[in-house]
DNA sequence: TCATGTGAACAGATTCACAGCG
DNA sequence: CGCTGTGAATCTGTTCACATGA
């Protein structure tokens, strides 16, 4: 298939053609009127705008479980990452294999770093270990971090920080399943009678999607369907 | 802290008053003019709204490392979800204990299921197992599906996926990695001269973030900010 | 002729700004 | 008086529909 066409994208993605034909548009003028988009050509041009084509070198930092399974996580090569070294406090874990790779001590986090020239950092530690794992990555020159522990980490101005709640997905589905399970009222304490605008974000839940395959439609995020604040 | 305003729970969180009181004014009039909204109430309707007042039961499929770390992920517990059982098809795994609960062979998935009264399972097996897992949860009575695995399910109507792909969120941080690295084109292989709109999702990057702490501000969710459609 | 690329219309979400109530 | 709750104004994102060019 050497060439593909907005709306047969559009039907595979689940989304609106002429939404994608704009969204592409921002890229540049990479289609061929009459004709469709050159696959090749598109794939190279998407990748390159989303840094697929470069090499990202990483540093992982805390290999207990969720380390390892993310060191062992396949998707990173294909999408550019390079995994430089994985780091952990604990002397017993120093010079373990973990999916291929000797684990190097905390200690030497900071010439690690700077020899491989790393800006992107993973800290999977414990909560309490967090911060200071992050600060230290900061000072060597990281600037962008993926933290999976429960924390909240403050860095300066021009640091990334993206973090992962792996609950926040459970979350989102057993809000959903409450849904399903019928509006009456679970637990008749008091008065949620005037919840007016309740059936709006309700309506996303069972959206007849396009596409045949149903996954993540209807999706704007891990967080993105649910309210901002939520108690501990 | 007994109350608090609708002005100071923005400025936490990082979002606009009124958005705040917005959002509030769906579940209904919880506040107090003039004073603001009691905390523990406010957090009680929350909760409930959100589901967390309820006991989820939950099975979680394939415990490798990841499913291990789930396991072990202490924030489950704190929003109302139970795991009812640990469930691997590798015998060597039967019996032996994971997060304190002993691992269940593959075998005994419907009667589990059916025991507990579970609605909500986890996959964490590799790719290869995942629909089969999938199409045995389903027609065992789940009717929410968190998948870890890196394949796309497809699941019958009113059965809700949501995959989780953990290098989505590296690649996002990659994205604006390179934009900081500046805006010359890293290879010259041919004209992205004419990239018109670049500059609009850019200005996403580095927001001022109104609150002090900064931290998935600006976000829309893993993938709300990266186009639809990249290449596997 | 066919599918892109894009102004213009539309829809949805956010913010403003203030009436109303404790 | 202070802060909520909410219509109205504004902004942002999506979809329509068609001129344009291969």
């Amino acid at each position: 298939m050497p060439t593909v066409s907005s709306e047969e994208l559009a039907a595979a993605a689940g989304v609106n053609s002429a939404k994608l034909r704009k969204d592409f548009s921002y890229l540049g003028s990479y289609g061929t009127r009459g004709v469709g988009y050159d696959v090749e050509y598109l794939v190279y041009q998407i990748s390159r705008e989303l840094g697929l084509t470069q090499d990202w070198p990483i540093v992982m930092v805390g290999i207990g479980n969720l380390g390892a399974a993310l060191a062992n996580y396949g998707g990173f090569a294909s999408r550019g990452f390079r995994v430089a070294a994985l780091i952990d406090a604990d002397p017993a874990m120093t010079g373990k294999s973990v999916a291929g790779m000797a684990v190097q001590h905390a200690d030497d986090l900071e010439k690690i770093i700077d020899d491989n020239g790393v800006s992107i950092g993973v800290i999977a530690t414990p909560a309490g270990a967090a911060q200071q794992v992050c600060d230290r990555l900061v000072a060597a020159g990281v600037t962008s971090i993926l933290n999976f522990a429960p924390t909240v980490l403050s860095v300066p101005d021009g640091v990334d920080v993206r973090k992962v709640d792996l609950s926040i997905e459970l979350q989102i589905l057993a809000f959903h399943e409450q849904r399903k399970a019928g509006e009456a009222p679970i637990d008749g304490a008091d008065g949620a009678e005037g919840a007016v605008g309740v059936e709006g974000p309700a309506a996303k839940v069972t959206k007849p999607a396009p596409g045949s395959e149903k996954n993540n439609d209807d999706r704007k995020g891990p967080d993105g369907d649910v309210p901002a604040v939520m108690p501990a």
